[in-house]
DNA sequence: CAAACATGCAACTAAATGGTTGCATGTTTT
DNA sequence: AAAACATGCAACCATTTAGTTGCATGTTTG
């Protein structure tokens, strides 16, 4: 995982409407595109334009199925994202730890 | 935690300069502004811009000392983040939990 | 006090982003 | 075949963003 990679995952999560996405792919059912965009408040190509960044930093994949376009959650995407906080957490507490070590000497 | 602030912590952490500067401040000890610009590739202006846009999502602190300013990781926010991201992945998995034992049955 | 240092503020530019509209194309349904 | 549906593509616009430079200001240090 480059730190690009990651960034990149980071900044389309980065968006409300994008965010909002994310969360009813989670929740519901598989949906396509369409029936994405609807709610969001702006047009459908707008939300076109969301989702494909979605797609871009691999957050969510489409499948083609007959006229419409399913959009699935890449749950890995998601746990790589989720990895990378706890590793700068696990840094964070170790640092604090030492220094309360040496605060304590 | 409203959505709209979520979306700006991981737009924060969604550039590879600042996730650097979130990097370099988990592991190391207490940075100034100067110290943390050196060796991002862009001027310490451009650098006190980003580390800006940490400190309006709440990912860092700034904390005045004499003529210099201490930058301090934000772990309240980084544990936001990861909650988000895990309650994701738990309404997912859910999901795919329902899924198995409807085909099962 | 003077020099060196750490930072702040403002103006500016180039590029990316978020959104729109209009129209074309392939796929079901009747 | 015709109508309705789901989508794609491209051009366009306004705003935000990432970065720059130049200069001003407060704080240590010698």
């Amino acid at each position: 995982m480059t730190q690009l990679a990651i960034a990149q995952i980071f900044k389309a999560l980065g968006d409300p409407v994008r965010l909002q996405i994310v969360q009813r792919l989670s929740n519901g059912a598989a949906l396509c595109l369409g029936e994405l965009s609807k709610d969001l408040g702006i047009s459908r190509q707008g939300a076109r334009k969301q989702i494909q960044a979605l797609v871009s930093a691999k957050v969510v994949q489409l499948h083609p199925a007959g006229r419409e376009v399913k959009v699935q959650l890449d749950a890995a995407t998601l746990a790589q994202s989720r990895v990378f906080i706890t590793a700068l957490e696990a840094q964070w507490d170790e640092r604090l730890q030492a220094l309360k070590q040496f605060t304590e000497q």
